[in-house]
DNA sequence: AAGATCATCTTGACGCCGTTCAGATCGGTG
DNA sequence: CACCGATCTGAACGGCGTCAAGATGATCTT
């Protein structure tokens, strides 16, 4: 709706299509979840023919790995910053962590399709791969500087998926609402991460934080 | 198919559809994976009419959550039976773990529907509600025996969701061909669970083996 | 045993989906 | 200006989830 109002101007040729259909895919998400996200809305929400967007995707899957290129994109943005707000290396892996449940938080549908769109090719997601600047790699780096020269690389490897894996499992788990109760008991969403990650081995600084709160 | 067959003896009413439109569910789960997953294939694979699953469940929502019941069961003895594979009360956790993960890496798109349901209703999946026996209600207790009479049960609570948060990660994680490398190196794929276990946390067995292979 | 009842299953239809293809439209190149 | 290739439309196909109306048969009543 909000895209065609403004496609009335551009009678046929649109001008810039793709970025337009990635646009639309993400109000869709962000306003009506993963499941109302078919080709055709997107299209319609776009102003276009449902037809229109096989002039910039293969079919309906790349179009969702352009959305998640984005979303990986607006993750890494989100880690690196949070690694910027503490002056203390110790506490970087838990700000990461932080920042990447809560991005999982603010956008749970593009969260999501993040994964599920890797999944479906079983291909690692974007940004877990070896690339020079994936979010993947941020978090190992992270560890490499942590570790010191004596640590042996296939364990830094291993930490970093291991932390990996605790980021994601609880990006999924703390979007239950059962764990409300619990919550609230910990000062809120933030407290309870940190409590849980507190609770994981790689994240030290808020392990001491969280048996300071309990 | 191997249902179609059976049912020429059943002319018209089925006997026990309900079950049989499970199976048939598992069985296109197992050799087509979730994307093959609609109801008029489950309907097809059963022998019946597109329109016969709707005499047992209101939409096809309700038929997958008859698929993920029988998956959280079967998760459930597997967890059982990993903790009686070992003596040692120190090695269960890790036990756990391991089976947890071997089982999601079994039955692939049962493990994805089986949290996919639940995500889609924003409920908590059902092995991890608080019924007696369920498999998260295994975790926790085998941390309380662990814990002993000292440690506040909210931390008995938050080690369970650390520790599931841990496997249900590792358990995406895993299946991504990226790994495989890795794996070899570490003695094959339980050797790559068990390493990473061990720089979790709450897997203290996990931790001492995986330090003395690397 | 005969008939009524009610759950079960089929048939056929609706609207939405992803995808394809022939044809309309337009921007840029000769 | 004429053309061409890229872009977009309109109509169509099969498959999907779902529903309403009708056929079937097991069970219960008398």
């Amino acid at each position: 709706m909000r895209e065609a109002a403004t496609a009335e101007a551009r009678p046929y040729h649109h001008g810039d299509l793709r970025r337009a259909l990635v646009d639309a895919a993400r109000r869709i998400l962000e306003g009506e979840g993963p499941s109302a996200l078919s080709l055709r809305a997107v299209a319609r929400e776009a102003g276009v023919s449902p037809a229109a967007p096989y002039h910039h995707f293969k079919d309906k899957g790349e179009l969702l790995d352009a959305v998640a290129h984005v979303g990986w994109d607006m993750l890494g943005e989100a880690m690196t910053s949070a690694k910027g707000r503490t002056g203390d290396p110790a506490a970087h892996m838990t700000e990461i962590g932080v920042a990447y449940v809560q991005f999982s938080r603010a956008h749970p549908a593009l969260y999501r399709v993040m994964y599920d769109c890797s999944r479906d090719k079983d291909m690692l997601p974007e940004g877990m791969q070896d690339n020079e600047d994936s979010a993947y790699c941020q978090v190992r780096e992270t560890f490499r500087a942590l570790a010191g020269p004596t640590v042996a690389e296939v364990d830094i490897e291993l930490a970093t998926i291991a932390a990996w894996c605790a980021a994601h499992g609880l990006a999924e788990m703390t979007s239950f609402r059962q764990f409300d109760p619990l919550k609230d008991g910990l000062g809120g969403e933030e407290g309870f991460l940190r409590a849980v990650l507190g609770h994981l081995g790689m994240f030290p600084a808020a392990r001491a934080k969280a048996g300071g709160n309990g």
